[in-house]
DNA sequence: GCGGATGTGCTAATATTTTAGCACTATGCT
DNA sequence: AGCATAGTGCTAAAATATTAGCACATCCGC
């Protein structure tokens, strides 16, 4: 799923390169196969092959994903996961990032007062 | 892992009371000792019963998480999910907790300045 | 149009996970 | 002290996931 998030679109072949864990090429088709069983990705034929997609839409997922791991890691505290987001220092972020992070905040405020 | 990072501690059957898909008792146990295998938790003894915690600390784990969220869902880009993450309206933050996160923006910017 | 390469559908074997359940130990209550 | 309760260690069976491999379809270069 990861994956298929981070590429939109991709191949069972891109899937198992793309894939932790090294799994082997029937072991990403059975996977896939469950998935489709499940609903969880839908394909498109591209000539021989099939393109594989997430049902659900990665707006949605990120969401997912974000409250999750607002909730293990912050006890369900969001402003502590910014905080932490941006703590993090592996690479400083551009001044143009944090123009968007200031604007975003921005809005977030004034978007308080029109409640 | 997820539970474990949340309570930072926990017997197996907290565990399975917080785990997703009820697994059973048996399940979790047999859970924990690979986990106990591979090194991942340790434990310690709290009377009759086994307290499990996280080998890794929750500070490392979360940096894991954030890195990988951010790479499936953002292309890497930790401003965007910044500000994806501000953006979900699930509830409004408090001004206190903008506050906070202007703090560390700032502290953020003064930093880049002295490097 | 033919042959190789690449890809899917399917099946069966192997490995791993999940589960139930029993024996044994420690704890807490009366 | 005696007993019920709650927990772990262990074993074995059932369910699921992983893997290999073959038959068949489709594309591409010659």
């Amino acid at each position: 799923m990861d994956v298929l998030y981070a590429a939109q679109e991709a191949s069972a072949a891109d899937i198992q390169t793309q894939m932790p864990n090294s799994p082997s090429y029937s072991t990403v088709r059975a996977l896939l196969r469950k998935l489709l069983d499940k609903g969880h990705v839908t394909f498109r034929e591209d000539g021989p092959r099939y393109l594989y997609q997430p049902v659900v839409s990665k707006a949605d997922a990120s969401g997912g994903a974000m409250r999750r791991l607002v909730d293990t890691f912050f006890a369900g505290d969001r402003a502590a996961a910014v905080v932490g987001l941006l703590g993090r220092n592996e690479k400083d972020l551009s001044s143009d990032d944090i123009e968007q992070i200031e604007a975003a905040l921005q809005a977030l405020k004034s978007g308080r007062r029109n409640d």
